[in-house]
DNA sequence: AGCTATAGTTAGTACTAACTAACAGAAGTC
DNA sequence: GACTTCTGTTAGTTAGTACTAACTATAGCT
């Protein structure tokens, strides 16, 4: 691993854990295991890390490719798949994800970033929601509304499990909650007679 | 209001703000209006000022006399009814659960505080949901599962909301999804028979 | 009026964190 | 082998922060 990727992720690490003020430059780089002087030479100083980190590391995907090959215009599967691939998203950008509720607008660019994905996967949910009305494969309903409220779910469920009450409030595992809820969404928008022909 | 008081709430509100490092006892005076001398005078230290606004500022309330009082067994009243008790909850204490997600288990107690109402809350459906049941009027299904479902929906909408999209993801108002997420869980829990009646 | 309790003020201490300067050593390039 | 580039090391500067000490002022109570 390159030096400038070592500290970066040294850093992200340690802000996602301490904040910004509690992460001290000196702990960044026994974790980067580099001297603190090179942290200055190669950045600048501390906020700089800070933005190129948001900068390089979130990582990101284009949701509508990804989607397009995998979309086999089955409900439950599709919607599953969209919760696993947005569930996997935020686990690798935990640590970003978490600097953004803490320093929020004090890093610039950092909520656009973190940002980015929701709203991708809104649009591409009601435009989903749409092609499959037009199947005669889901209901009527107010696509956006249940596309937010289906995003929320997922994200209320990662945001719990990872930064406040993990394994604590309940014991059903991370896949099942995930199905659980897709289930949820599956029968509220399938039409009556499809559902006699699955069943 | 007292002096306590008001040093309590500067520091709950400053410390939401700038996390606990980034926060400055000097900040907390000037925005409680009172000389920096008086916070140590009262409470010793920067870090007991913490947990003494934790512990003193948490509002919490008794859900299950509350739901007692308001239940109607008609499930969309009632899911309705605890949504927006948990969001109003949320709300009230938005600076305590943003200091949770970043101190998270460096202060004592801080995290058993904040899991208190989504464990009572959890409870508290599944009761409802086995008593509806008994009733005829859910259909059978795992109901820690719906449970949890739908805690993290409300969960993620107030979190995203409040620390990290605001209005810039959807513009629908915050009532209309609280209605709709509730639609989504009733129409799913409801029995077909039922259903044919209500409409 | 005098006592007590409490808040404000000012000056100061001890410590820590971000950042700089200057030099020394190691590795690759020509 | 000299030159360049990069990293480590050490020592130091500067600024800010939690916290203390000692004195002053004020307001309520008797």
């Amino acid at each position: 691993m390159k030096i400038d990727d070592k500290i970066l992720n040294a850093a992200i690490d340690m802000i996602a854990k301490k904040g910004y003020k509690g992460a001290t430059t000196k702990e960044i780089a026994e974790k980067a295991s580099v001297s603190e002087m090179t942290l200055f030479r190669h950045f600048g100083s501390k906020k700089k890390i800070l933005e190129a980190a948001v900068d390089r590391y979130y990582y990101s995907i284009q949701m509508k490719e990804l989607f397009e090959q995998k979309v086999t215009w089955e409900l439950d599967k599709d919607l599953l798949m969209v919760a696993e691939t947005y569930h996997n998203l935020m686990k690798k950008n935990k640590n970003v994800i978490k600097i953004a509720i803490q320093e929020g607008s004090r890093v610039k660019g950092l909520l656009e970033q973190v940002n980015k994905h929701p709203r991708q996967l809104k649009e591409l949910l009601i435009n989903y929601f749409e092609e499959m009305n037009r199947r005669g494969l889901v209901v009527d309903s107010e696509y956006e509304l249940q596309a937010m409220n289906f995003l929320y779910m997922s994200y209320g469920h990662f945001i719990s499990r990872s930064f406040v009450s993990g394994e604590s409030i309940t014991s059903i595992a991370e896949d099942n909650i995930i199905t659980g809820g897709v289930k949820v969404f599956v029968e509220n928008l399938t039409p009556e007679r499809s559902k006699a022909v699955m069943q």
